[in-house]
RNA sequence: GUGGGUGUAGUCAAGUGGUUAAGACAACGGGUUGUGGCUCCGUCACGCGUGGGUUCGAAUCCCAUCACCCACCCCA
């Protein structure tokens, strides 16, 4: 029991810890180029922040957060990135800075549920959030970094799929327009569809069941309940992205999860990683800041699952270059030899090279066999005779040429480059 | 929460009631006192996820339990 880490949470260990390093140092550049700036928040909010910012009728609110009791006040740890970003600018009234403030986080966040492939119960993700604009620019800016991300690490099984999902108005019309179309067979969907009729009917829409998909053929689309307003936002949008080379197909069946969307919705999806095939999913939430008691201020943005991407890299083949191997190995001989061999290594260090030395107190083959199993570029070599001539020997591991050059430490370096 | 699959050393694995639980890779040591990758030798599970039970005898059969994986739901 102590000797195992919880349900749904992974250990990062050295041999994938390059790979994090490596997206998270890609995704940092891609935001610098397009104008987001870094912002850290805590990991965990007052619980009223989600109940009230993702709503209470969600499936994250409803079963799976972590929530505790402290000194009175309910703490829960975030189950996702945009509300606890939300609260930051209206707490820190970054909107009297120039606006669209452009955010971009990197987080982890935790969800009580079943973990499968591409779910686990504290997972990461990335996120960029663009605030006080109403313009589509904005939501294009938002996908085509995604859709740059992608391309930059040479993903190419992911496709983007947008919708919009309307404004509380046109979202009400469609559903009461969807309820009527739906009442009458309600009978005969499945318990699933039975169940998301009354809490989110669109999601029966992309019903896995043959038999529903069925019943739900001819339905009316969301797109066609748009109302003026939404309708030229999302004709703006698709323009914009045409404008900005963006691929992307509209796809009706997209519906975010979270109650404070409108407008604006679009995932990144793919089929080669098993069943949870959303690597990013965002959009827009005009709302959420006066939701929760801030300020009126609209907003878009996304969330994109590190783990997620990572396994679609994966699948794809994709190599992400590891990290250097040590550049020289200090091999010695003998306790005089020790110190000598201790004090160069430090040096060779504090020079900035990464140096390398036996702890093991292995035999001089054996120095040489673990050089090797390091993958070290170069060994020297330090016993009596070096040091009686003042003379070391250098062997480059890869052509297993040696040289023999004076001890010193400058030589040392510039053998070595 | 519901369903399916899997659990033998660090890893991959043989073994399906009967002597001391194959093998491979890795790791570590060594092949006569100073040089790796090849090769050779040695070490490495009183133990088969855990706890019960059946049996003269169980990794192998039964029950329970735990863990991991996958899928539903939902989402990143």
């Amino acid at each position: 029991m102590l000797t195992i880490a919880p349900k749904g949470t992974k250990d990062m260990l050295p041999k994938d810890a390059y790979k994090w390093h490596f997206i998270e140092n890609r995704f940092a550049d891609i935001c610098q180029r397009y104008g987001f700036k870094e912002i850290r928040t805590p990991v965990f909010e007052h619980t009223e922040l989600f109940v009230r910012g993702v709503g209470d009728t969600t499936d994250i609110v409803q079963k799976e957060m972590y929530t505790w009791e402290q000194a009175k006040r309910s703490l829960t740890l975030r189950p996702e990135g945009t509300s606890p970003v939300v609260r930051a600018i209206g707490e820190n009234k970054i909107y009297a800075d120039p606006q669209p403030t452009k955010l971009y986080y990197n987080i982890s966040c935790f969800r009580y549920e079943k973990p499968q492939s591409g779910r686990l119960r504290q997972f990461h993700q990335f996120g960029v959030e663009t605030f006080g604009s109403h313009n589509m620019i904005s939501d294009a800016e938002v996908i085509a970094l995604a859709d740059d991300f992608f391309k930059e690490l040479g993903i190419k099984d992911i496709e983007l799929h947008i919708n919009s999902i309307g404004c509380p108005e046109c979202r009400e019309k469609h559903r009461a327009a969807l309820r009527d179309f739906l009442q009458p067979n309600l009978e005969k969907f499945c318990e699933t569809c039975k169940d998301r009729f009354d809490r989110n009917p669109l999601r029966m829409l992309d019903c896995k069941s043959p038999a529903c998909q069925e019943l739900v053929t001819g339905a009316p689309v969301m797109l066609d309940y748009l109302c003026d307003d939404c309708k030229r936002d999302f004709e703006m949008l698709q323009s914009n992205l045409t404008a900005m080379g963006v691929e992307y197909v509209v796809d009706p069946g997209i519906v975010r999860g979270l109650d404070y969307y409108n407008g604006t919705a679009f995932e990144f999806v793919t089929n080669t990683i098993g069943a949870q095939g959303t690597v990013c999913g965002g959009g827009r939430y005009d709302n959420l800041s006066e939701s929760i008691g801030g300020p009126a201020i609209p907003g878009v943005g996304f969330g994109l699952g590190k783990e997620r991407l990572l396994l679609v890299m994966e699948a794809a083949g994709i190599e992400i270059p590891n990290e250097e191997s040590a550049d020289i190995l200090v091999a010695f001989m003998g306790d005089v030899a020790k110190n000598e061999a201790l004090k160069l290594v430090r040096e060779l260090r504090r020079r900035g090279l990464n140096a390398e030395i036996d702890a093991l107190g292995r035999n001089l083959k054996g120095q040489f066999k673990y050089a090797d199993r390091l993958n070290v570029k170069n060994t020297i070599v330090i016993g009596e005779n070096e040091l009686n001539e003042g003379k070391v020997a250098i062997k480059k591991m890869a052509s297993s040429e040696q040289v023999t050059i004076n001890y010193n430490i400058d030589e040392i370096i510039s053998e070595i480059k």
